[in-house]
DNA sequence: CAAGATTGACCAATCAATCTTT
DNA sequence: AAAGATTGATTGGTCAATCTTG
């Protein structure tokens, strides 16, 4: 029988409850705005980051934890709301590359205040500095490399 | 100008991921197990606890921080499962009442010890018994009642 | 009118199969 | 055959509108 203890269980029902709220405030704030969702915003940041060599879609899958179908659909789906350009790869026949536009520099940059702020009331503001530090640490150990279900 | 700090981001992405990561693993073991996604295993459980008076939708809805239309969609694919047996309230013409079936007490027991070995190897046992404590603290702080988007 | 719940239409995520290139 | 990526079919989630009862 499995040993889980109460604390275990209380740590794991506020990590997904907590994560979650967060993550609706964020949505929230970002809707009212009338701004993309918070995923956009992850694939916008790391195109920007890989400027100007631009990011092949299955490093952005690695990186953002996506299928590589899911990618390809939503990389259309920016495509097709002009914050990224997709070009064939001249080193590899089968891969793109995804570029960012100048729409897609200033939509992340739109989008940026609505989602610190978010950051600063829902999560910064409601926690001490001690506080703040412990959990970037506690959560870090979570995402280890070897999880036996992402082979 | 928001003044959110490295620490405070650095808390977020640990969050974020580290929920999503564990929220895998246990997504993965129950499907590698032919068994439901956690989201029902949620209700079954809330359906569980509430024996045998049963539970209205809408109590349902405000626990598990769901939509009204989620909800009445997510009971018709368990009843057509023959987990839950939706019938109508006595006191409220209105309303109904979700009942726990067998099987969905069955199904209950068969899910609980593949998301326990899920939690025990994705947190339990990547932290120290002090780090579990903080974490269930820290968090429990984060899902404050009065969020603004939640009115 | 407000509360509980459902439905139709639409959008997004998922699975399996496929295609091209390495 | 394996890697990168796409597509068709299905399912699940979302929005707005609707229905019934309090």
């Amino acid at each position: 029988m499995t040993s889980l203890t109460r604390n275990t269980l209380a740590a794991w029902t506020g990590l997904i409850t907590g994560s979650g709220h967060l993550l609706s405030l964020i949505e929230g704030q970002l809707k009212d705005a009338d701004l993309p969702q918070l995923g956009w915003y992850d694939v916008l940041w790391e195109v920007e980051k890989s400027s100007p060599s631009g990011l092949r879609p299955f490093e952005l899958q690695s990186r953002l934890l996506l299928t590589q179908y899911n990618i390809s659909r939503l990389l259309d789906r920016m495509a097709a709301a002009g914050l990224i350009r997709l070009a064939p790869s001249p080193d590899d026949g089968r891969g793109k590359i995804v570029f960012l536009t100048a729409e897609g520099r200033d939509m992340r940059c739109r989008m940026w205040p609505v989602y610190a702020q978010a950051l600063q009331t829902g999560l910064h503001d409601r926690l001490s500095a001690d506080e703040i530090t412990s959990l970037a640490q506690i959560t870090r150990k979570l995402r280890a490399e070897d999880h036996p279900h992402f082979e």
